[in-house]
DNA sequence: GGTGTGTATACTGTATCCAGTATCCAAAAC
DNA sequence: GTTTTGGATACTGGATACAGTATACACACC
């Protein structure tokens, strides 16, 4: 006899709620011009503002959220600087994973990598949130590669900071198509088991995004 | 007439708990055996559990704490695995900090980093906790005088992950004042402008402050 | 003595309640 | 018409109340 075990780790209700929030805010559900009440969204939900005001200020320390003077919750507007030092810190994440899986140079990992790529870059997508989720699909992919979950975490982190306006695709979905061989290379760089080249090639990638980027909002 | 604004940011009873616990467990008050309960807590500190369970919850997703089966929290007992990716996710904040500061090579902040060096180094503490706060100090420094506030902030929560054990000072307390030379080293390689050396230096840096722990855990 | 079962206890998660504070609006004063 | 000001309203943080669940302990049975 092999039961399993039911309990499925004891779910909080506030985590619901963070996601169902996370998604509505990826989704675009819910926009920079909404206010999120916890009266509101605890009626909406049928619970008690206990677990949304939780969710809500987990979100809050995220950098996702912030308070509204007028009350309640806002998508918290990022600023230029703001975004220059996101793509900082997306690159010491990133490249740090490069060159990890550099120096590892991995057959079966690089092969993964490719796979991954190829996978997400054919896919249909029209929507920017499509575009945006495949870019992140594959970026997550070499980091979760490196099997460390506080820099996996670090990722995330940074990712959903930037969730409310696609940052990371906003200019990327524009000729997302072109940018295959770009990925590609990245594992090229990765396959030559050169620490440093790979580094270096994450971070150009990185700096390119961010230029585009920049040169996009004027 | 030129009044001061008198309302001093809102301060959330939380934030007090947080800071309080935080405190407590850094300087060992607070021990693995111990046991943190919301009601206890709150009793103790005369407040409610609302604000309890909040300052808990944040540093439960902190990997500070975390739950125990028999109710309550208890300081999160990291593994040796995890000690591993902590120093590479280390290794990824301050060496692209390092990267950062080689590019601008800024005369003040170089100069900045000798004068907090030679300062932390000299106090004559002798506790653990002495040395790990100085330790720290040192290599915060760098990470925040690239002035991103993500770094620094995963700079931070890295730290605070430790902080139960003074893991990243354990083993360099024991030859603090040896390593005068090497914390300078790093700025020198800083001064040298070139993003490469400095980048690997302190990864090199990071690398010793592992191996060490380890030699001394295992 | 060891093993299983029932019951008390401890502690949590969620709901509800209460009091304080900031915002908004509209009427009064200039 | 603009500014001041009193008060209603909206919303939050914190306290309290409630109910469910897991652990621990003691007693019964073999």
């Amino acid at each position: 006899m092999a039961l399993k075990s039911i309990k499925s780790e004891r779910r909080r209700l506030a985590d619901e709620v963070y996601e169902q929030l996370m998604s509505a805010i990826l989704s675009g559900e819910i926009g920079p011009d909404d206010r999120l009440v916890q009266e509101k969204l605890a009626a909406e939900m049928e619970i008690s503002r206990t677990p949304v005001r939780e969710a809500l200020m987990r979100l809050e320390q995220e950098g996702v959220l912030t308070t509204s003077p007028r009350g309640g919750f806002v998508l918290y507007r990022i600023s230029e600087g703001e975004i220059r030092e996101l793509y900082q810190a997306r690159a010491a994440v990133e490249s740090q994973a490069a060159r990890i899986l550099a120096s590892q140079n991995d057959g079966f990992k690089n092969s993964e990598l490719r796979a991954t790529i190829e996978r997400e870059e054919n896919i249909s997508a029209t929507s920017v949130e499509a575009y945006f989720n495949a870019n992140r699909i594959i970026h997550r992919r070499f980091v979760e590669l490196v099997e460390n979950r506080y820099l996996l975490e670090m990722f995330d982190n940074i990712w959903n900071r930037g969730i409310a306006f696609q940052l990371f695709a906003a200019i990327e979905k524009i000729d997302l198509s072109n940018s295959l061989g770009d990925h590609m290379a990245l594992v090229d760089a990765i396959e030559t088991g050169d620490k440093t080249a790979a580094l270096d090639v994450f971070i150009e990638h990185i700096q390119n995004g961010f230029d585009l980027q920049m040169s996009a909002l004027g």
